[in-house]
DNA sequence: AAAAACAATTTCAAGCTTAAAACGTTTTGC
DNA sequence: GCAAAACGTTTTAAGCTTGAAATTGTTTTT
């Protein structure tokens, strides 16, 4: 074996991984994290509370916020598409958690809030849900928790210029 | 203030943080970073390829296994439920991808297996999502995606062993 | 002030997803 | 051997999700 030929050997190895094998599993173990826990969060909700994980997302926005909420800014915060937001609120206003006005000086503006009702069924969920989300991750130390916040600040940004780029 | 209030409150913050404030923090960013990814690979899927993640998803499971797979299988690899897999089966065979058939030995049983053109068409986007994961994560160094693979999986088992002790 | 551009939301069609019930099929226990 | 349990899959009803087209309302141009 000639000297060019194992330098050459190497240099496909370390220049030109062209697989992304490293990438895919580690995509593929973020997607098995947030499908274990998203799954045992909307199997919980509608066990205890007979209610479902996107309107719990919508009513945590809306209790972030007071003075309600845009429904446009409700759409981008939640990252689903507007059309989504519509039955969504349809159904919570019918439920009575949440209800709608239209904004004065602009009547294209839907703005809605979350009733009295609508609060405190939100709360009683939240506290439960923070149990929940607490012993799900209970077997990672402190540690561990703020390595893995700061590595997926980086995956965030890292994805976010990619999309950035590509657009 | 005397030394037992201090000591009380000291304590409080220490064993009792109640609010899980840190661990949904870190929920909610690996959700979003999932969130960004994924709409992402959806979007690209569609636009390159009229293809949809689910369908890409069952393509790759078996891909990976030669021989084909029980239906059964694919559901729980592809963590979704067994009623799910029937219909995007069925779409698959309708589009050529997917040929089923049902075991001899057990007429319950559905085997499913890609066709050579199913195969093809799967090699073609595989190639293309592979390269669109690379981008997506080229922003982490080597150590950092070691790092992140090791600490989702102390996640993962944070969270299955969880889910064991409750269920 | 028309006309055109822009904006926020809704509607629509298609597909995904789930849990629960139903349907055949096979295995088990007696 | 046969009833009952277990199993793999499909069906069903309800809700979620999307992108694109349509609707309605506002602002900018001309």
């Amino acid at each position: 074996m000639s000297t060019e030929e194992w330098i050459d050997g190497e240099t496909k190895v370390l220049e030109a991984p062209e697989d992304h094998g490293d990438e895919l599993r580690l995509w593929l173990r973020l997607l098995t994290c947030s499908a274990l826990i998203e799954s045992e969060i909307r199997r919980r909700l509608r066990e205890e509370f007979d209610f479902t994980l996107p309107r719990f997302d919508l009513l945590a926005q809306l209790d972030k916020a007071d003075g309600g909420m845009v429904l446009g800014e409700v759409s981008k915060r939640m990252m689903v598409s507007a059309g989504n937001i519509t039955a969504l609120v349809e159904r919570l206003v019918d439920s009575g958690h949440v209800k709608r006005t239209t904004l004065s000086t602009d009547r294209r503006v839907q703005i809605i809030s979350l009733t009295p009702f609508g609060r405190t069924a939100f709360r009683k969920m939240a506290a439960k849900h923070g149990a929940w989300i607490g012993s799900l991750f209970a077997g990672l130390s402190d540690k561990d928790r703020s390595l893995l916040m700061r590595e997926l600040g980086k995956l965030k940004k890292s994805a976010r210029d990619a999309l950035r780029g590509a657009s």
